[in-house]
DNA sequence: ATCCTCCCCTAC
DNA sequence: TAAGGTAGGGGAGGAT
């Protein structure tokens, strides 16, 4: 069924055929390096992809099948099932296997590389169907012209495959039924051929390969994505780390040559916590290569610059901004109480053309550079409206292969000297520097000099740095020191600092709140000082009242976050949605569905509640939006479906998606944007590792455990939520028994992922008033507990207690004894402490200079295996942290023991939620 | 009270 | 032409 092209490179299309030629020159290189088998690589069409050696690349299925029989999870690129090819399997293991039928997962690696390969198959097909055909030449030239073949190459085909194809049928079409043929993605509306003079339509959601082809596109969809794989970056390193820095030792090196001594600096509370930021992320990248626009106004933008274009039939600017405005104007009148018409305010539809001016451009701007800012053009903004502000800006087009290298290398340089990173974005993270600068004994000042430096060197693009005391002092310190600088906000500095700060620029402050501040008559966090919590409170919300509170004095209350868990995974579009039909619609839906369920299959979850969003055409505005392809004014609505088990099946997402779009009975013909989003996820592990699990708690779980009653019952399933109750009594009188759960109404446990709608709220509770802490007990926790807060006036926050848990019988399990009745007890008042609580009550365990009793490390125990439960391991880890050096200051063996029984029993729990353990240095 | 759902806001 | 994504926090208001 495979044909294959022999005539590689092809002869016709020298640059483009040369740059793939060279690019498949690394491959192979990879390729013989890691196997030392292949000779040659060179591509078949048949709508698979590459094949090696004269072997062919298996089909998607062969793939899946070979990937999975070697533990190893396949991955497709641009969602099209014919098209490869990645794996997640280690070096070794490929090597193992049959290589000359496997791609290595490095070989394509890339998006952008993929899309070349897919491009190149493409027009392999065109080629092939139209053998007789001369191709055009020109096209050869203007990649010349351009000098810049990665972003010309599709364009230049594309253009080369259009002029061509306005002469007769798309070849396509006419070959065979073969749906791969769909990747040409020329839409002919009619199906007719098209005449000499016209021009193929544009390219919708409807075309089978729309979605890959706009995220390829699409600017936010590389912002998010590289920002969250940098998240997951740094889970990787901290877990993979010793927690050694040898790098430092240089470092140090470097900072003594400079041999310039700054004085001590003093941050609030001793923390130094740095900011970093690139400075104009994209810009900087694309000037990398383009030093003779260093110094003047650059944008990044799809758009070319200035050329008008002739107006699109039915488009109607001023109306559809008008609707913008007249919304915006609603919101703000009913936040202030100030009458619609007198409201004044900027919007971003200000200053835009008719689309056949020469400032009619709706294309954004991306980034753009200080001197661009200069003249009053900002990031987001429409480049009609930029040109106008300056006539001479010069455009640059996006390198997201550039993005993410420089990423990384920024990432990575950082990650050297300390992992205490919680990455914000690509090009922008929080650093806690408090241990690395004490460590090293450097200045904040030199640290932050020559980490700068050594950035713009590996990068060649500048960055800022801002230190402060909290993350708040460190981000806006940043803002400060911006372009190329740094700045530290010490703590004799702070009071004066935020006087002066906009509100605007506080994080979390956007457009609305300001708006909404500012009719409040403040615009400085000085002035906002004069308002008191309350006043606040009642404008804003308890908690964005309160946070504003702490904001506007330079405080900030949240710490770094190293570890991030993902809530949630969406994938959405909200650009090129043209639907004729209900089925062009639900087959988008479907589209979408994969690709969501793929993402669920990369970050390793299951979902619980689907979300369908849908943009709806607003009766007012106009058909035809202001935007090309863009979405107009639209209303939106969102949909979920809550879902009994977790999933990451892509049946189920489909039908649960397309059925709430059914029930929404709106005409395919105004959808604008459709997005769907998962959350309440849960491990996928959780399920797969669930007979491990089990089996390694009977295990532990020894009969004369049962004898001694720690536990209530024999059977272990659930034990991973249990208590044990290690010898004391007191457990069993303080929990409230009308907190059990009759078996009756069987409820069944989260963790296990079997969870029905509701157990959830009805388990949670608060302890009966009457209830006491045993507050006879011996035990130092318990002293510290009553004496310090009683449980009662404690926020009694969620302490996800169960009494009891019938626990679900596994239906693959026959031998399973039936008696399913569970116990748990759990120290509730302990564990709906607050954790800065339980920091406090642990230190003060540690520093009682007592033999510790066992009931204690339980209770410790039992709390990080919640926390980790809830997912909260950051916590978890810095428990852990100051448990071992602690206990290992202290150097007893009972201390000892207690340290091992807890990481025993946390790492237990990890691998019942994540799947493997936490890691923890020493 | 406490939840859930839908919606808004913010950030990059 | 143009590529208006994605995740998280939080609030309003109804259901329980």
């Amino acid at each position: 069924m495979r044909r294959r092209d022999d005539k590689f490179p092809d002869n016709g299309f020298e640059a483009w055929g040369g740059y793939m030629q060279a690019k498949i020159a690394k491959l192979e290189e990879q390729f013989t390096k890691s196997a030392g088998k292949a000779e040659s690589l060179s591509h078949i069409f048949n709508g698979v992809s590459i094949y090696v050696n004269g072997y062919t690349v298996p089909s998607a299925d062969e793939l899946k099948v070979l990937m999975s029989n070697h533990g190893g999870i396949y991955h497709t690129y641009q969602r099209s099932e014919d098209f490869v090819i990645a794996s997640n399997l280690p070096d070794t293991k490929v090597k193992n296997m049959n290589l000359s039928k496997i791609v290595k997962p490095e070989w394509i690696t890339d998006s952008i590389m993929a899309n070349k390969l897919l491009d190149y198959r493409e027009y392999l097909l065109y080629k092939n169907s139209r053998t007789q055909q001369q191709l055009n030449f020109k096209t050869k030239v203007d990649i010349k012209k351009n000098g810049d073949v990665n972003n010309s190459i599709s364009n230049a085909i594309f253009e080369d495959m259009k002029q061509n194809l306005s002469t007769e049928k798309s070849p396509i079409a006419t070959t065979s039924s073969n749906d791969h043929n769909s990747h040409m993605n020329i839409k002919n509306d009619s199906n007719e051929p098209l005449k000499a003079n016209q021009k193929p339509a544009v390219k919708t959601a409807v075309d089978p390969n729309f979605i890959s082809e706009f995220y390829n596109n699409s600017r936010l969809h590389h912002i998010s994505q590289l920002g969250a794989s940098f998240k997951q970056h740094i889970n990787d390193l901290r877990e993979n780390s010793n927690f050694k820095f040898p790098a430092r030792l240089e470092l140090k090196d470097r900072i003594q040559a400079l041999n310039s001594n700054f004085s001590q600096l003093t941050f609030e509370k001793g923390k130094v916590i740095m900011h970093i930021d690139m400075d104009c992320f994209f810009v900087s990248v694309g000037l990398r290569n383009r030093p003779e626009l260093r110094g003047k106004p650059v944008a990044v933008t799809h758009s070319k610059g200035g050329q008008p274009r002739s107006k699109r039939p039915g488009v109607d600017r001023s109306t559809e901004f008008n609707l913008y405005k007249q919304k915006q104007a609603k919101k703000l009148s009913k936040a202030t109480g100030t009458h619609e018409d007198e409201i004044e305010f900027e919007s971003r539809v200000d200053n835009i053309a008719d689309e056949d001016d020469k400032y009619g451009s709706m294309s954004e701007i991306a980034s753009c550079s200080y001197e661009a800012r200069a003249k009053g053009i900002g990031n987001g903004m429409f480049m009609g409206a930029a040109l106008k502000l300056c006539p001479e800006l010069q455009t640059i087009p996006y390198d997201f292969e550039g993005y993410k290298e420089v990423a990384y290398t920024l990432y990575n340089t950082i990650a050297q000297y300390t992992l205490d990173i919680e990455a914000v974005s690509c090009d922008e993270m929080y650093v806690d520097c408090t241990e690395l600068l004490k460590d090293m004994d450097v200045s904040a000042q030199n640290f932050a000099m020559v980490l700068r430096e050594e950035i713009k060197s590996k990068t060649g693009c500048p960055c800022s740095t801002g230190f402060g005391g909290n993350r708040l002092q460190a981000r806006l310190a940043t803002k400060r020191a911006k372009p190329d600088g740094q700045f530290f906000l010490t703590e004799d500095l702070v009071e004066d600092f935020m006087f002066g700060i906009e509100l605007r620029d506080l994080p979390g402050v956007g457009r609305q709140t300001a708006q909404k501040l500012e009719s409040l008559g403040h615009k400085s966090c000085g002035s906002l000082q004069s308002l008191t919590l309350n006043t606040l409170k009642t404008h804003l919300g308890n908690k964005t009242g309160a946070q504003l509170f702490d904001q506007c004095r330079g405080r900030d209350l949240n710490t770094l976050h190293f570890y991030t868990v993902r809530k949630s995974v969406s994938a959405e579009v909200n650009y090129g949605i043209r639907f004729e039909n209900n089925e062009q619609c639900y087959e988008f839906l479907k589209q979408l569905s994969a690709e969501v369920h793929s993402r669920l299959q990369q970050f390793k979850v299951l979902g619980k509640c689907i979300t369908l969003k849908l943009m709806v055409r607003a009766e007012e505005a106009p058909v035809e939006t202001a935007k090309f392809m863009g979405h107009g004014f639209c209303n939106v609505i969102n949909k979920s479906i809550s879902l009994n088990t977790a999933t990451n099946d892509i049946e189920v997402i489909t039908r649960e998606v397309i059925s709430i779009c059914q029930k929404q009975n709106i005409d395919p013909k105004e959808m604008r944007g459709i997005g769907i989003q998962v959350t309440k996820l849960e491990p996928l592990n959780s399920k797969t590792t669930k007979g491990a699990i089990s089996k390694f708690l009977s295990n532990k779980l020894t009969k004369t455990d049962i004898k001694n009653e720690n536990y209530e019952t024999s059977n272990s399933k659930n034990t991973i939520l249990k208590q044990p109750r290690t010898g004391t009594s007191e457990y069993k009188q303080t929990t409230p028994k009308k907190e059990k759960i009759s078996l009756s109404s069987p409820k069944k446990s989260p963790i296990l992922g079997v969870t029905t709608k509701s157990p959830l709220s009805k388990r949670r509770g608060r302890p009966p008033k009457g209830s006491k802490l045993r507050s006879t007990s011996k035990n130092l926790i318990n002293k510290f507990l009553t004496g310090h807060n009683s449980v009662r006036d404690m926020p009694y926050k969620d302490p996800m207690v169960k009494n009891e848990i019938p626990v679900k019988k596994p239906i693959e399990e026959i031998n399973v004894k039936q008696e399913t009745k569970i116990k748990e007890e759990k120290p509730k008042g302990f564990l709906g402490l607050p954790w800065e609580k339980v920091r406090e009550l642990l230190r003060a365990w540690l520093d009682s200079g007592q033999v510790p009793l066992s009931c204690d490390t339980e209770l410790i125990s039992a709390y990080m295996r919640e926390m980790v439960i809830k997912k909260d391991i950051e916590k978890v880890n810095i428990l852990i942290n100051f448990l071992r050096r602690r206990t290992s200051e202290i150097g007893s063996s009972e201390w000892s023991e207690v340290y091992n029984h807890v990481i025993q029993e946390v790492q237990k729990v990890m691998i019942f939620v994540y799947g493997k353990k936490m890691f923890i240095g020493d």
